[in-house]
DNA sequence: CCGACGCGTGAAAAAATCTCACTTATATGA
DNA sequence: TCATATAAGTGAGATTTTTTCACGCGTCGG
């Protein structure tokens, strides 16, 4: 059985153009110039010796011939795409959980994973956070990993911050937060200026309020920064504590005052215009986010293809 | 609905590479090379990012997932061939009887009409012969033409050999025979020379025998051929006479003699080497072939394919 | 063990596809 | 009515995709 067909690619072109009666529509949808689309039309004409469509002005009308024609080519795009989506549910599909830090799947994954969830539409994904996937303090303890019911489909991985020593897990770095100063673009049009490090001086600094019981992890601190900085004789203990990251950031948003935050997790904010990073001064501690994989599960399709993703997207923030 | 599908090259060299379990088989199906196949596969395999085959030494496999997918995207290109071929027939399909003289049917139309067929299966044509396509010597007078039942589902059209005056129908000039000399290449090794025209006087030369009682056509003769080539002292009554035309170019091959004969009408024995022009002395009688429409079928689209793709062919005729 | 065979690679060539700048035709509305 | 905007068409040139070429690898069969 051999196939005398023409450009496949002018078919669909020919779908779309129908579909939408316009040259202009279809081109959208295929994000090419009316201009292609009206090539390729032709070129399936000239290809079939009969017209496809009428073009009147303004308005395209299909002939006999394009109507007698359209059901089967859409049947036929319909196959193809059944083809693959079936096809990839077979390989890939299936649900896969993944358990981040609060702050790094509300500032960082949630943005990020509409483009997963396109190229992976079989793969049901589920974000849970949990205050778990922050390493203690004294580190290198990891709870929950290992009792993964390997017979579960619902697959569970995780995004850990911490020093990336993680037992009977595939463990890749993703990368380590850059803190450095944020605050409203407000605040520097105000009358303090902030044009220097030890301009913070009459600023308000936003701190995160370490609740001392909860042997928390190791995060940046105005000290660390300011010292790098090289800036003295500002109080650390002055300013504002708040309790929740999210908060404290809104705070920052608000021009309540200056935050230390994460370069990659505020990137959205940066970019929207909401907040500024007025100096280039960052601190990277120690720790970084890590995905971390149960062994037991690191070979499933789900779990490679997610791997996968991440870490080409992680990639970029890293050089970016 | 907007299908979001890979290059729809590379699923038809899936299906081919799948179906022949061998990208050399495949690329042997598509006219291209192995190559470009393997390219197209790893691109779709790369775009799926799973793959399609194990790669064995020598022998292809489908994977799981390419076994899974091979069925709808078979399906896909069935449905793109049947949507053209269901609307060919909806367009061109139906009946196509050429009627025209024997000679050129069998020894032109039969050796093109392949290709048509191919360009065009939804047309069942049926050749037709019959000496009253070629104009008696009085001309003009044209029969049966005008006669044609109009809802005939059988259109009927002309290949007439004659002066092009035909009333009543849409008429093209395919092109006027160049008669000239040809023997069999065995004649041009024996013992008598055949270097210039002169040399006839030696040979054995085939006429077509004119049955005076038919009213024959105005038919290319000897005499004058030998009058544009210069030779005298010839007598065009000696040699062979023989009624038939196809016995008369059967006697030429089988090297009795020498006959004139349509340059165009010989190409296939030339190219087969069964027959040799020695001169590049040709003459082009008054008369020509033509494709002759009555009115009433003209603007049918069986016939403007035929006339279309008539034409086509007879351009590279009267050029080669 | 050698040569033929089938597939893979990367760069270069060829071909297709797309865009750009400009045109046409006509409907809209000031 | 006439300028304006819209949708499509054209042809040349740019771009991207596809194909080829030259060569490499592993192995099967004599």
């Amino acid at each position: 059985m051999t196939y005398r067909l023409p450009p496949l690619s002018s078919l669909r072109a020919f779908e779309a153009a129908a579909r939408h009666l316009s040259f202009k529509d279809a081109a959208a949808e295929l994000s090419v110039t009316p201009t292609a689309i009206s090539h390729q039309i032709r070129g399936l004409e000239e290809y079939l010796d009969f017209p496809l469509f009428k073009r009147l002005t303004r308005a395209l009308e299909l002939t006999h011939e394009g109507r007698a024609m359209l059901p089967k080519v859409r049947e036929g795009l319909e196959c193809f795409a059944a083809a693959i989506e079936s096809t990839r549910q077979v390989v890939f599909g299936g649900r896969l959980v993944v358990t981040s830090p609060p702050a790094f799947a509300a500032r960082w994954l949630i943005r990020h994973l509409p483009e997963f969830n396109a190229a992976h539409p079989e793969i049901r994904l589920r974000m849970a956070t949990s205050l778990d996937t922050i390493d203690t303090a004294d580190a290198a303890h990891v709870s929950g990993l290992s009792r993964v019911d390997v017979r579960d489909d619902k697959t569970e991985t995780f995004i850990r911050y911490g020093n990336g020593h993680y037992d009977g897990c595939r463990v890749d770095r993703l990368f380590a937060p850059a803190y450095t100063a944020v605050c409203s673009p407000l605040l520097l049009k105000g009358m303090r200026p902030l044009n220097v490090p030890s301009d913070l001086r009459r600023h308000n600094l936003l701190h995160h309020e370490v609740d001392s019981e909860l042997d928390q992890p190791a995060l940046a601190t105005w000290d660390q920064w300011l010292q790098v900085a090289g800036v003295t004789g500002i109080t650390a203990d002055g300013g504002t504590q708040i309790s929740d990251p999210g908060l404290l950031l809104s705070a920052a948003i608000d021009g309540v005052g200056v935050a230390l935050a994460s370069k990659q997790l505020i990137e959205a904010e940066v970019l929207a215009g909401r907040l500024v990073m007025p100096f280039d001064i960052v601190i990277r501690p120690a720790q970084a986010y890590y995905l971390v994989v149960p062994e037991a599960v690191a070979e499933r399709t789900v779990v490679t293809a997610f791997r996968r993703w991440l870490l080409k997207e992680a990639a970029k923030v890293r050089e970016g």
